[in-house]
DNA sequence: CTGTTAGCGCCTTCAG
DNA sequence: CTGAAGGCGCTAACAG
């Protein structure tokens, strides 16, 4: 039962100095003397006191609250709870401090949690934003000055940076993955041509075609909605080629999940010989299923790296010039047979 | 490029009212003329005011900040992200925020991130403790009121609550499925009788097996080291009896994970025939086998309970009379028999 | 019901 | 190297 928390003033007259020098021990200012310093320190650790960064952050300027937000659209898949880790990583070794705010879609949410974090004064934050974010629900908080950064999905327009994934090399990836398994009969499925996501799969599935020397054949493109019934679909349809494919690189994992039920309604099972790429979307990566390999970012490596690149819009005391897009790497992660893919082992 | 940042009094200025009038509208409260209040909230609004509540802390007694500390020992761990996503929803719900941070385990950060969050003042912590935490670690923080809440482990000696799993329960549990299944020779395997966790889990499976009017048998204890290798071990000697058993009660799922390993190398399928409980010890959840019936927590709803508990806890002004732990209840989670089993179903 | 006056704990001049 | 003021944005008493 401390009485009245103990503040500067306590620890300067216990230590026989003034406010200030404690101040100055406090930020590690070189300009106090060494014996000084020490004992300060011993004092504040006998009187148990504790730095009140509230009532500094008050008094700066603003916003070196040294806390960052972070909110995520679905906690609950373990992608974006790495995510969060690798944010908290080197949030936590630059002596910062995480919100977490999970919004599970829900854009409302989001502005609120975001409104909420405003409050507190974070220096800067981190979004995975929910589904129908606009640039409108981030023109707030970027005009204050904070620095944003979007992960895993971007917001078109929004004035801030974003990480998110390398699509074309992703799929470029599965191709040259399936070709060095001996494939040479490649379905792209899944998804109509109409987002610039799907435009940039079948790229990197083209160039992954080209590289390996393979022709392009038409019909080995097949549309389909981007969900599950999509992929029975559109595997189906592959199957009834006077030629059908040995592999199919999966325009999403949702995709992917469709084929392998698909596949196995016709009594082949996907892995043993049909090759299954999907692309791991996140949004369904819970569900992964062992027979599937899938292509995907390293979700904590694109935390740190989003962590990383805010820290560093931080402490240039600006928002980065423009909002620049990067693209992470994907990594190919083969089915573990067992179980779910060891997604901790690839981090 | 707002340039000073919006304050109260600016506002104030603004409807033509004081600052008091601003802060009372603020608060909610009904000492405040509606006209008045309906302009102050749109001048508000034009303005681009956010709310200071790092000053609103700083004036007001203490700790009424509004933020709760959120430390896990391993969020890369399905379980504990879960467990996190169930505090935010109270927490979030209740109008507060959520400082979350990682250990790792690792007790040196353990006290870093818990001194930081102390730093920014906040008015309750959750902890799902590092392994190797004591009472002494979480002295500083319960000495100076702050209510602390700890869930899956819990600290002896430290004046906080806790929540953890109802062990006994839990296999009891464990053993009424078995039964209900058909089974009747149901051995306990693995874990070591010194620990009050194991006592507890012994004698959930002691009561099930009398309740369903089954002698106890002496063999059918096996003792063994508490992972996956000490799970082989026990199963053989188990299947060398005159009269194995057809079931096991695994101490945890690593055991449980050796005991599926020891039957296939005999040829047997776990979960066919041959029924495997694992306690789903938290640990190990993120390698769930297929093959495999669990007995587990819910983790978001143990999350929400200890918000619950932590809440009140804050809102009746001190922290709880004394230590009380809380037995949550144990969900018997099916194998899906593909993929892992599906967690969130449960939730 | 509204305005005035003090600080909360800290950091920053600005002198000593 | 150290001490004395002043103020960050807000709320808590009091006055009006």
């Amino acid at each position: 039962m401390t009485k009245g928390r103990v503040t500067v003033i306590d620890i300067a007259k216990a230590a026989g100095v003034s406010k200030s020098t404690v101040s100055l021990v406090l930020q590690g200012s070189p300009l106090v003397n060494e014996a000084t310093r020490a004992k300060v320190n011993v004092v504040m650790r006998e009187l148990g006191y504790v730095y009140n960064r509230g009532a500094a952050t008050l008094r700066q300027t603003t916003a070196k609250s040294r806390i960052i937000g972070m909110v995520v659209n679905d906690l609950t898949n373990g992608f974006f709870a790495e995510l969060a880790v690798g944010v908290d990583m080197v949030v936590q070794s630059a002596g910062f401090v995480q919100f977490l705010a999970n919004t599970a879609e829900n854009v409302d949410r989001q502005q609120e949690v975001i409104a909420s974090m405003r409050e507190h004064g974070i220096s800067g934050l981190i979004i995975s934003p929910a589904r129908a974010t606009t640039a409108l629900d981030l023109k707030a908080i970027t005009e204050a000055g904070i620095p944003v950064v979007t992960a895993v999905r971007n917001v078109p327009g929004a004035k801030c940076s974003s990480l998110v994934s390398d699509n074309a090399a992703g799929t470029l990836q599965a191709v040259s993955h399936l070709v060095s398994l001996g494939h040479r009969r490649i379905a792209f499925v899944g998804g109509y041509p109409d987002t610039m996501v799907f435009e940039e799969r079948l790229r990197g599935y083209m160039e992954g075609l080209k590289s390996a020397g393979i022709a392009r054949q038409e019909a080995y493109v097949i549309a389909s909605s981007a969900s599950r019934a999509g992929g029975v679909e559109a595997i189906s349809k592959a199957l009834k080629l006077s030629e059908p494919p040995t592999a199919t690189v999966c325009f999403n994992d949702a995709v992917a999940f469709g084929v392998c039920d698909g596949l196995r309604s016709q009594g082949i099972e996907p892995g043993r010989g049909f090759g299954v790429v999907g692309f791991d979307d996140v949004i369904e990566a819970k569900a992964a299923v062992p027979a599937l390999t899938t292509i995907s970012v390293d979700p904590q490596a694109m935390g740190r790296k989003a962590a990383q690149l805010l820290l560093r819009q931080i402490n240039a005391g600006k928002a980065e010039a423009e909002a620049v897009t990067t693209a992470v790497r994907l990594v190919v992660r083969e089915s573990c047979g067992q179980g779910f893919p060891a997604r901790a082992e690839t981090a």
